[in-house]
DNA sequence: TTTCTTATTGATCAATTGATCAATAGTGAA
DNA sequence: TTCACTATTGATCAATTGATCAATAAGAAA
């Protein structure tokens, strides 16, 4: 609605090698078509942009391309995620679940990602589903496996995990991911993060013998 | 995209009372718009109806007024939140909030629900506002009160709610309502929500001593 | 400064889509 | 069965929107 994005005074062209202007499309549309949906019109982001419609399919062919090179760039950008942080028994857990979840909630709170995922979700792609695979296949083994140690239970190894243990870590994920949803899907006012995450671990650790119990 | 929905068999006309057909027309709107998104376009949500487009608009004069009667249809009905269930202590306090919070996930576990609330948020719509309003002063102080009187601690009354209670409340809320994301959102199998919601309660329970210790 | 390459743009197309309206036909009343 | 009322529809409009292309001009090289 506001037009007060593409800085409409210098008019004057401005020519940018093709790597550089891709890269600038790429990056305009990412916060783009996270604030206005992947429904958002070429028009307006270029507009945002202070650049001719036309010139985004120079770059782009379709708009569909342009979708998928921002699901790349935020979804598949290398995230490793730091489980040393969680498998080194010379701290307590609790300090390493919450090291380990700071740094996660560094990448899954972000206003953009946030938002993107929830829009591609909702519009049926499933780039989610990846992500979830990731989840499930490296983070939950190690974070279970730990706290298996820690309450002086079997090993994965030895017993697989119940449902509820999963459930209970899926937990964890959900407390601190919905915080993001509150803050950028919502426009709740949240906590700082740094502390809000040593609440859920705490929270999570004291409540997860419940799930272990059984 | 599959066009098997509105039966192109029963060709012929069939005429409804007004209030029959906008009744009709605000229910596919509901199933339509949760599954498409507000973009949806009202050709689609005519034929899944079997039914001109332009009827459509003898109902309402235009597409944003049927979305605004869709969301008034599911989230400004009427819900009286059972808190009755929480107050009673004359039960113990995990069997009152699991019934309460069984009663709540009947309603926000919901498909259409869940999907809407999320598109219509991410669309800037601030329906949310208000559920979220009804649930920090309606919910909320219930629950922490009964909280307080069950780990013997001042009432609500003698003390306010700290920041920490609030958001383990909060993270009670967001464990329930997150399997519905991970549900109609993420399309994930989830457990069955009765013996889901006794887990979340009991976790919730066990982990909130953490929260109340300052 | 002049030239040349090509990044960028304005104009435009075709398909989509919300909305309109005169014509059609279902249904209850006579 | 016939009639009259009106729910419903097909045709159509105007605005929107993804995509195209010949013309333009920025900027490096000579």
């Amino acid at each position: 609605m506001s037009g007060t994005q593409g800085d409409e005074t210098g008019r004057r062209r401005t020519r940018l090698s093709p790597e550089a202007r891709e890269h600038e499309i790429v990056r305009a549309a990412i916060g783009f078509f996270a604030e206005n949906g992947f429904g958002g019109q070429t028009r307006e982001l270029a507009r945002a942009m202070g650049v001719s419609q036309a010139l985004i399919f120079r770059y782009f062919p379709t708009k569909e391309d342009l979708i998928e090179r921002v699901y790349e760039e935020v979804f598949s950008k290398e995230w490793r995620p730091n489980l040393s942080l969680v498998a080194d028994r010379s701290q307590p857990l609790e300090t390493r679940l919450i090291a380990f979840y700071r740094d996660y909630a560094g990448l899954i709170l972000g206003h953009d990602y946030t938002r993107l995922l929830m829009f591609s979700a909702l519009g049926g792609v499933n780039y989610h589903e990846r992500l979830f695979a990731r989840i499930a296949a490296e983070i939950y083994p190690v974070v279970i496996d730990e706290l298996r140690a820690h309450y002086g239970r079997p090993s994965l190894a030895e017993r697989p995990a119940s449902q509820n243990e999963v459930e209970a870590v899926w937990g964890l994920h959900a407390a601190i991911f919905f915080v993001g949803i509150r803050e950028h899907v919502f426009g709740l006012g949240v906590p700082p993060a740094d502390g809000m995450v040593e609440l859920k671990v705490r929270t999570f650790l004291q409540g997860v013998a419940a799930a272990l119990a059984e």
